[in-house]
DNA sequence: ATTATTTTTTAGACTTATCTAAAAATATTT
DNA sequence: AAATATTTTTAGATAAGTCTAAAAAATAAT
């Protein structure tokens, strides 16, 4: 059907086109795929070919339905994968990202539907992302990121933008994770820092660089 | 660390080593592997220089301690998954083997070593097969083909020796499956097949070939 | 022990995905 | 708008794994 390297791409065009509402840039995606442009350009042509995107020399791509439906199935058994990981491996929610970027090329359509089942249909994974249906639908997220609300405002972590483990464990550390309920104590304009008491306890110190990578129930 | 398909190459060559005592030929591989004797030996000669197997010209192949340990790895991380298809995901023995084929080369040790745990450390997976531990040992099993019972003997199936779905979906049609109990009812000379009284109830007829592809306990 | 047959290896070509270096197109600056 | 800089594409090479066709070695047959 499509190469391991084939879903990769489709994956990243997909991310990116969640950015912004032009074409992706050949460029951005060699640098999120860490390689080069050159090598970009080849397999867009590949894909193009495929039906996969819809492809103008120097004009950018943008999926196809085609594209999508691949692209999103991806990412279904990406956070589904995730999810069983955590929930019955015990991995934690900075450990599973390089696994599941593997498991997520497994092909059997029935893996995933009985793996699903056996999850009983998760919506979220561990860092809070949503996980799309059989038919390719996310479910209706309702939230805010950090960095949106204000003085005094209480709330409750629902996920992350950013899932590098470094910043995973770094909220570990600070105590913030999926469920925990926070409060805005104080917000200071100089650096746009935020001083968040947590689950009625302790008060921490969050930068805005944080604040913005955290979606928070709206 | 070791491609697939160079891991395919060492637990073809593993199991071909289990039937002969002398050196697997060029020619066996590349029929076990569906593939040309002349892609046989390219991929002989990296084996060689990785150092995963004994190779000299003309002389046919053996594992050395390395190239067995990583296919040994591989036929672990087959039948863990295979077992964990059928006991969580609900799916018949006849459907693992192909998945259990692509999810055999998920790199993660953390991921087989939680699976083996959640799983509650198996001995044998859906087919019988014994599942080898952490450190590469099989369990020491206790079973003897069908073929070598004699008349009025009792016991029970524990495994089988062709895994091929059709095969096994005739064994279910039978009544034949892991845990069955079978006695031999009648030994017919004339075409070795036998009569088999299953669970105390009906009597199947199976024939010699069939009959020399299951195990049962000893 | 020579011939014939089978097995195995070599040589050269093809495919997929990658790269470097250079050319072409687009965007930006003055 | 002309010059400069950036982005993108092309051309040609490389590595992994495969193939066909032919050569070399080993085995079997007379």
């Amino acid at each position: 059907m499509h190469s391991y390297t084939e879903e990769n791409y489709l994956k990243a065009i997909y991310r990116l086109s969640n950015k912004t509402d032009k074409g992706v840039s050949t460029n951005s995606i060699a640098e999120r795929m860490e390689t080069k442009a050159s090598s970009v350009t080849d397999m867009l042509k590949k894909l193009s070919e495929k039906k996969l995107i819809n492809y103008k020399k120097y004009q950018g791509v943008t999926l196809t339905k085609k594209g999508k439906q691949v692209a999103v199935s991806i990412i279904r058994k990406h956070r589904l994968w995730e999810y069983f990981l955590v929930e019955h491996l015990n991995f934690n929610w900075d450990q599973v990202h390089p696994v599941a970027e593997e498991l997520e090329h497994i092909k059997s359509e029935l893996l995933i539907e009985r793996l699903d089942e056996f999850l009983n249909y998760p919506k979220y994974d561990p860092h809070g992302d949503p996980i799309p249906d059989k038919e390719g639908n996310f479910p209706i997220p309702s939230r805010i990121k950090l960095t949106e609300m204000s003085k005094g405002q209480k709330s409750v972590i629902l996920g992350v933008m950013e899932n590098a483990a470094s910043f995973l464990q770094y909220l570990d550390k600070l105590g913030l994770n999926i469920g925990t309920e926070v409060k805005v104590v104080e917000k200071h304009n100089f650096d746009n820092s935020i001083d968040l008491l947590i689950n009625n306890k302790q008060t921490v110190h969050v930068s805005h660089e944080v604040a913005r990578n955290i979606f928070v129930s709206n």
